[in-house]
RNA sequence: GUCCCUAUCGUCUAGCCUGGCCUAGGACACCGCCCUUUCACGGCGGCGACGGGGGUUCGAAUCCCCCUGGGGACGCCA
């Protein structure tokens, strides 16, 4: 086989779908792992629904992913001439025919077939009509009649095979002069020289016209792999009512992007029981023929379990700075707080999302404690004035604030108060941090420092009630 | 409706091609126990699947057929 060379095609019709992003993936991970060539094509023949703002969201998307294409991106409006010339060589060696009949005609036979449970198809009203009225017309593709049936050997699904029978006369031009899809998907495809097509399920029923398509435009037909899609937790199509569709929406919540790659890659492939595999694992271990052949339900769940894996794995400085948008988000002023490195360390373990990072990391930064109520009436009650009395009195004189220094200061703390280190630590905890989970005492106090943990626990000795 | 694809725990999946190693393995979730200054992490254990029916075979999750379920397509969208 020559040189790889893979596409991926999307519409800017919207943002990048998670669904586009794992097709976008596995053509990525293919083009890496066979040192071929990956391009990016935007399909924006559709001038109407086209914009720019989407092209730029899917960009950025495939940009935080990771995903770098080596060709492109190359625009289908900027290619126009060469499609028109390609239905003008269609139109004059015959294999293709001007169609007059309206839209309005057309639905009204499609709805008649449908309800005769026929399967809806043009019916050739116009394929050999010879005059040229003076009416608005679209380009159709006159279905080869040399052949009962197409049949390609799907790198995924295996052999599919079509009958013609099944098949219309596409349309390759509209009324307004643009061509479509199926027409020029194949040109680009057949001029970028790309061999082997990754795609979603929802286009082999495609394929056979497009095949078709290559055979009439003398071009080689490349091979197809069509990946299975994602579906929601009922079964369905997965879409927006099944929660967040688009790959940024899950930068929002916090996800990581080495987290969604992993999971992207799961869904529908496998290597035996591996479950975590970085972009260079993938690359070296990601194959066809270990994809899947069924949709798979996306599965947010598992998703947040890589993320808290990465999280808890992950570089300490660069989780401090993608927290801090979050905390900014939440209102957090972080410019004079403590280490953002040493608080990210105290709460890699305990967070699953960025976002349940921010807030757990509120409190190192807050001004004042604000007590969370329960808390407060169980643990900030006036019987604990004397253990607060020795604790100030400990840590005050505690010249070295890290976990010896600590330990030691609150072993005079237990054997002062007689209290065991549990009966200590909620309280301080409550008056540390407002609430009664967070990191344990030790860390909240080294990572706060002394002079501001002091001044927390003698706010404490003020609110007691 | 027609055509195409598809079918192992609730979910993602291993096993299937090259039948016996499968009293079906792993992961997420869930439950229990342990660890423990809280919350988590972690460790250990549990719950839980070959959609149904026919074949073929000494033997089928694995091969064949039918049924059923699920998905997709049927556009002057891509």
């Amino acid at each position: 086989m020559s040189d790889l060379r893979v596409r991926f095609a999307p519409s800017p019709t919207g943002y990048l779908h998670i669904g586009g992003a794992r097709t976008a993936l596995f053509n990525y991970l293919l083009a890496k792992k066979n040192n071929g060539t990956f391009v990016l094509r935007i399909e924006d023949t559709d001038v109407e629904r086209s914009t720019q703002e989407s092209v730029d969201a899917i960009l950025f998307a495939m940009d935080w992913l990771g995903l770098s294409y080596d060709e492109g991106p190359f625009y289908q409006t900027e290619r126009f001439d060469l499609y028109k010339q390609k239905v003008q060589e269609m139109l004059d060696n015959g294999k293709a025919y001007r169609c007059y009949c309206t839209p309005e005609e057309l639905e009204a036979k499609r709805e008649k077939a449908m309800a005769e449970g026929r399967k809806p198809k043009y019916d050739g009203t116009c394929r050999n009509r010879t005059d040229q009225p003076d009416a608005p017309f679209v380009v159709r593709f006159k279905l080869p009649e040399d052949k009962e049936e197409t049949t390609f050997n799907d790198r995924i699904k295996g052999p599919i095979t079509f009958r013609h029978e099944e098949l219309d006369d596409l349309i390759i031009q509209r009324s307004d002069g643009t061509p479509t899809y199926n027409f020029v998907v194949v040109i680009d495809d057949a001029e970028m020289d790309i061999n082997l097509i990754i795609r979603g399920d929802d286009h082999v029923n495609n394929t056979p016209r497009q095949i078709l398509l290559y055979e009439a435009m003398g071009y080689a037909v490349p091979e197809f792999a069509h990946v299975p899609m994602i579906l929601g937790s009922d079964k369905k199509r997965l879409s927006k009512r099944h929660g967040a569709t688009s790959v940024m929406a899950y930068q929002e919540m916090g996800i990581l992007p080495e987290a969604l790659i992993n999971y992207l890659a799961r869904l529908g492939w496998s290597c035996g029981d591996e479950e975590i595999f970085s972009m260079a694992d993938l690359i070296e271990k990601f194959s066809l023929e270990n994809v899947g052949r069924a949709a798979g339900v996306f599965n947010p769940e598992k998703l947040n379990w890589l993320n808290s894996h990465y999280i808890k794995t992950g570089d300490v400085s660069r989780l401090a700075e993608l927290l801090k948008p979050f905390l900014t988000a939440k209102g957090v002023d972080f410019s004079n707080g403590p280490d953002m490195a040493a608080v990210v360390k105290t709460l890699q373990e305990r967070s699953s999302t960025l976002i349940e990072m921010a807030d757990g990391a509120a409190f190192y930064f807050a001004e004042t404690i604000e007590y969370d109520e329960k808390a407060r009436e169980k643990f900030l009650t006036a019987d604990q004035a004397d253990l607060f009395a020795v604790v100030v009195e400990q840590l005050e004189a505690c010249d070295q604030f890290n976990h010896d220094g600590l330990d030691r200061a609150f072993a005079v703390v237990m054997e002062k108060t007689g209290l065991k280190f549990g009966k200590v630590a909620q309280p301080l905890r409550v008056a540390l941090t407002g609430v009664t989970a967070s990191p344990s005492i030790y860390e909240v106090l080294e990572v706060l420092g002394k002079d501001r943990s002091l001044r927390r626990i003698k706010a404490a000795q003020q609110a007691l009630v």
